[in-house]
DNA sequence: ACAAAAGTGTTACGCCTACACCCATGA
DNA sequence: TCATGGGTGTAGGCGTAACACTTTTGT
C-alpha cells in the first residue's frame, strides 16, 4: 500500500493518460487493473505543487510504458462536479489499495486533466503498473472492460479529438515502427477513422504530404508482392505537426 | 475589499475568460483595470467545490459582461509553476485589493482553465468590473495595455485557437448583430484571420454553407448601393457547429 | 458626374473520386 | 496456377482562385 505525502501534492487536480498503440489492426490503450477491484482505470497521477502540469504527464507516460520524448497532447480539463463518486475513496481504502490516513486526500473533490499519447506498441517493453494496480495491459479500444468514473468519458473525446486532427497534422510515427508498408500505414488511418479509405486514393495523399521517404527494402517472408518499407521524413513530419495541412482560409 | 469564505473555493484552481468582440472592423476583448496597479487582467474567477468548472466560466462571463447562454469554449489548462509570479499575491495585499488574511489563499500554486466567449459587442451594455478592479472594459487586442501573469499567453492561445476554428465551424452569430450585410461578415472573418480575402470568393462560399437567410431589407443611410442585410439560419448554424465543415476524409 | 461599394458571372486549374489493369509472391 | 495483395494510371467532376463588368447610392 502506498503512502505518499499529500502536502507536496496540488489539491484536488489529478491527470489522466490515454496511451494509445496500433497492434494487429487494432487501436488499444494501456490500462490498469485495480487491485481488489473488478475494475480498470486509465493511467494517471497527481501534480507535483512544483512541477509543470505537462511535465507530470509526461512522468506518466515514462513510468507506464517506459517511454520519453513521446508525443503526448493535453486535450481537455474533466472539471464536473459530478465525475467524482462518493464512495470511490472508501473503496479504495477498503480494499487496502490506499492507507486509511489518505482517504480524506482523496475524498475532496478532484478535476482531471486529459491528455493522449501516440507510441509504438512494440517499444513498450514492460508496462508497469503503480501502486494502486496489479496489472497494466493493452486492450482494444472496442473490448474495453468496465472502466471507473468518467474515464470512459475521457478516453470517448480522446479519440474524438484524435479524429479530428488526423485533417490536420500527419499521424504514424511513434505510433508505427520505423520502417512500414503503405498498407500499414493506410491500416492505422482506418483503425482510427473507424472507415474504409480507397487504397490507391490513400496512397496518393500520403505521398503527397511530403513526409515519408521510400526506403529500397521491401517486407519479405510474408504472402503475396512484396510490399516497398517506409520511413518518415523526421524534418518534414514535424513542420508538419507544426503547420499543419490544409486549412481552408 | 473582497472577503470571500475560501473553504468552499477549489484550492489553486482558477478560470480565464478570453471575452471577444467585434466593433469597428477590430477584435476586441473585455479586460479588467487591477484597482491601485497599472496592469490589466483578463475576466476570471475560482471555482466553488461543488460547481462545474464550465459552469462557473459561464457566470465570469454572466457578471462581467451581463449575458447569458454565450458560446463559451473551453480551450487549454494553463499549468506551468512558472506562470505563479511570487510577489503578486503580496501586490494584490499590498495595494488593497484583497484582505490580508487571504494572502496564504492567493500565494498557493495555482492552474487557471482558459474560456473563450464570443460575444455581441453591443449587448454588453455595462462591462461589470469585480472587487480586484476600478473598470472593465473593451480594448482592442492589436493595442492591448499590459496583462498580469501569463494572460497575454492566454489570448494569443485563444485567438490561434479561434483561427484554427474557423476551418471546422462557422462564426458570426453572438458576435454579429441580428442583421448584418456580407461585407461586414467579411470584414469580421479578415479580422479574426488578419488577412484579406477575396470578396467574391468570400460571398460564394459562405452562401454555400447554407447558414445565412437573405432578408428583404437593405442597409441604408450609408453612402454608395444599399447591401442586403442578413440572417443567420439558427438552426442550420448550430448543426453547422456541431458537425463542421469540411473534413477531408 | 463621379467615386465607391454592391451584386453577378466566367474561366482555368488543381484536387479528389471512382475506377481498371498489370505485377509479384507464397501456397 | 491461382488467389491475394501491391503498384500504377486515368477520366470526370467538383470546388476554388483569379479575374471584369454592371448597378446603385450619396455627395
Amino acid at each position: 500500500m502506498q503512502n505518499f505525502d499529500v502536502e507536496k501534492l496540488h489539491p484536488g487536480l489529478s491527470i489522466d493518460c490515454v496511451i494509445f498503440g496500433f497492434h494487429e489492426n487494432e487501436l488499444k490503450i494501456l490500462i490498469l487493473k485495480l487491485k481488489n477491484l473488478n475494475k480498470w482505470a486509465l493511467p494517471g497521477g497527481f501534480v507535483e505543487v512544483d512541477k509543470d502540469v505537462d511535465a507530470e504527464a509526461a512522468e506518466v507516460l515514462k513510468r507506464r510504458a517506459g517511454l520519453e520524448n513521446i508525443f503526448l497532447r493535453q486535450f481537455y480539463l474533466f472539471g464536473d462536479v459530478a465525475r467524482n463518486e462518493n464512495d470511490h475513496a472508501r473503496k479504495m481504502v477498503d480494499q487496502e489499495v490506499i492507507a486509511p490516513e489518505l482517504r480524506d486526500w482523496f475524498e475532496q473533490r478532484f478535476v482531471t486533466v486529459g491528455y493522449y499519447a501516440l507510441v509504438e506498441y512494440s517499444k513498450v517493453k514492460a508496462p508497469t503498473p503503480d501502486y494502486t494496480s496489479e496489472s497494466c495491459e493493452w486492450r482494444s479500444i472496442s473490448e474495453l472492460p468496465s472502466l471507473i468514473l468518467d474515464h470512459r468519458d475521457i478516453l470517448a473525446r480522446a479519440h474524438a479529438t484524435l479524429k479530428k486532427e488526423l485533417n490536420n497534422q500527419p499521424i504514424g510515427m511513434n505510433l508505427l515502427p520505423d520502417h512500414f508498408t503503405m498498407s500499414e500505414l493506410q491500416a492505422l488511418y482506418e483503425t482510427v477513422l473507424e472507415k474504409k479509405l480507397d487504397r490507391r486514393n490513400f496512397r496518393r495523399r500520403m505521398l503527397s504530404y511530403d513526409i515519408l521517404i521510400p526506403t529500397n527494402k521491401r517486407r519479405t517472408g510474408v504472402a503475396h508482392k512484396a510490399p516497398m518499407l517506409y520511413e518518415f521524413d523526421r524534418k518534414k513530419y514535424q513542420e508538419a505537426m507544426v503547420s499543419g495541412f490544409r486549412s481552408t482560409w
